[in-house]
DNA sequence: TTGTACGCGTTATCAT
DNA sequence: ATGATAACGCGTACAA
């Protein structure tokens, strides 16, 4: 189709293309009087630069993108807000890339580098540890946000929290209320990432409590079923239910996982904490907002994104900067859980 | 910095640029012995070709563009899965394109289409009747879902339900119940578009009733404040509890808010559905899930998002076909409202 | 089957 | 202050 280019745009006014070029970049050396009758024709016209031909032709951008995987999680809204508020602060363009299922998101990382020229990047859930080499194909600096990035142990720049230890108090905190039969709603057995951190979390609370790990009580997501939804956290319970297995507590490894178990439980006629005390994991803001409102782990979301943001600027203007932060969660406790 | 480019990889392989190309292109006249040998120190040199180059040389690239504004509404959620798996699906690419709030989505969906020859386009919340005529600038189809698209009232093509109409059952079916004093929980003054049709569903069936409008029972969000959020849902019905406004229903315009007026209406003390009931709208998963379960009004967000799809598709190749589907929504009772 | 050369639309460099 | 022109990295017609 004939698409209007600079050329066109050019020809129309009567100047060279490289004049019509300084006009819509705001270069300082140009007549403002040629720029406002080049301006003018281009909204005329409609005139639409081509990206591509621009990012191909730049040297550089003052580009940040996000990669999300998962971008729908409700986990991820608040950071994603705080990006790009940050990002758009500190005058840089911000770009939020999704990455699919199926994707490997430093593949996805190395092309829009190369695409749009990137200043830097934040890696927002995913990151297996098996792809941990490949981020050496980044020639920009990047930073991990949320995802347990120690275990990739490559020294790379990751802000998150210890889940393992996080998990941990949270059952302690259970253990101290009195339950000593407390079933979990956990990841599958493949799961190497934080399922596996919070489930060693769980193990150690109960060590420090001299309560024996009771393999049944564990109620493990069947392999490809979506792990952390409220679905999930229904069809577990009733199947604990159903198993007839005697407990007190439900430690759900998600707040959305936790609300699926309260439901389960009502529909069975049970009561929260009076019959049964539930405990979720993230700190959404549904958590408190659900009645009972759940105990639950709350991550600081948007103090972890902030500082993503921060650290990736020094990295960025290579300042000197420490390349880890694990921040302390918050026990949140609702009303959802119950001394014994 | 030396980034690789074909012509490197062709020097490397001593072979010409185009055979390199044909190789990653998988175009079939090429051997299959040189085509080995190239894709092999690709993998070994980690060569990434550069998208902006490719874009720009090629006439077209069967991608299919959903641009959302607002991603992290949950109530896309479950839409853009079935965007991507059904774009898949027809072997085309998928690109989730993330629009802010201060911008054009048409802006930007005019920009992309340029940037990556795009075939078509969905539109997701979002656009405002004001930028109805831009739509004109673009050169491929595009299907408008979930917005009120017939407000636009320019022949575009569009998935949607009728709001008016819906939200004009969900309260015959309170007024059904006895209730007469039905408190709303709305969007601002300004607000021109779902908000407004709601309400006007609001007024249509209290009139049906022989109800009288009570302006005063309309608590309005106030401007600059996200509407359809728990938070508000809960300080505006905590507004409302403080008015002391006689009532035994409230009517929220999303779930979310729903779920806010009824942690509001427990802080205050109050029992749901005996001393107050409480209607949402828009089906969310969390609604079925809260306790008691909200009463709503379902959109059918997957079968819309496929017959998005289906149309655009039809529109792409040509084929005749229906431009406007309105789908019919479903009343869904809970438990958060009772016969008085 | 393969290589050469041109052009996609833009920005940057150099003249003027 | 402005214009001509050479890249940017790739796909493709055309020639071989």
């Amino acid at each position: 189709m004939g698409q209007l280019t600079i050329k066109e745009v050019a020809k129309l006014c009567g100047v060279g293309v490289s004049t019509v070029s300084r006009a819509i970049n705001d270069h300082p050396d140009i007549n403002e009087d040629t720029k406002k009758k080049i301006m003018d024709t281009i909204r005329e016209y409609n005139y639409i630069p081509n990206n591509s031909a621009r990012n191909l032709k730049r040297i550089d951008s003052n580009t940040i993108a996000v990669l999300a995987k998962g971008i729908t999680n409700p986990f991820f809204a608040d950071m994603i807000q705080v990006f790009e508020r940050e990002i758009t602060k500190k005058r840089y363009s911000f770009i939020l890339q999704h990455v699919e299922e199926f994707e490997d998101e430093v593949d996805v990382a190395v092309q829009l580098e190369k695409e749009k020229r990137l200043k830097g990047i934040v890696f927002l859930g995913g990151l297996s540890s098996h792809t941990a080499d490949k981020l050496e194909q980044l020639t920009v600096p990047y930073v991990i946000s949320t995802v347990n990035a120690a275990a990739l142990g490559n020294g790379a720049a990751y802000v998150t929290v210890d889940d393992e230890r996080e998990s941990c108090r949270l059952v302690e905190y259970l253990c101290s209320c009195g339950h000593r039969r407390i079933a979990v709603l956990a990841a599958g057995r493949q799961d190497a990432s934080i399922g596996a951190q919070r489930l060693n979390g769980y193990r150690r609370a109960l060590e420090q409590y001299g309560i024996v790990y009771d393999d049944a009580l564990v109620m493990r997501t069947k392999d490809g079923q979506p792990t952390y939804s409220m679905e999930n956290g229904y069809a577990l319970t009733k199947e604990l239910l159903n198993l007839g297995k005697e407990f007190t507590c439900i430690y759900a490894m998600s707040d959305s996982m936790a609300i699926g178990a309260c439901k389960a439980l009502f529909d069975a006629g049970k009561r929260i904490p009076e019959d049964y005390s539930v405990a979720g994991y993230d700190g959404l803001t549904v958590a408190q907002y659900y009645e009972p409102s759940i105990t639950t782990i709350r991550q600081p979301r948007r103090e972890m994104a902030e500082a993503t943001i921060q650290m990736l600027f020094d990295l960025i203007r290579k300042k000197p900067v420490r390349r880890q932060r694990i921040f302390e969660a918050e026990l949140v406790l609702g009303g959802s859980t119950r001394k014994l």
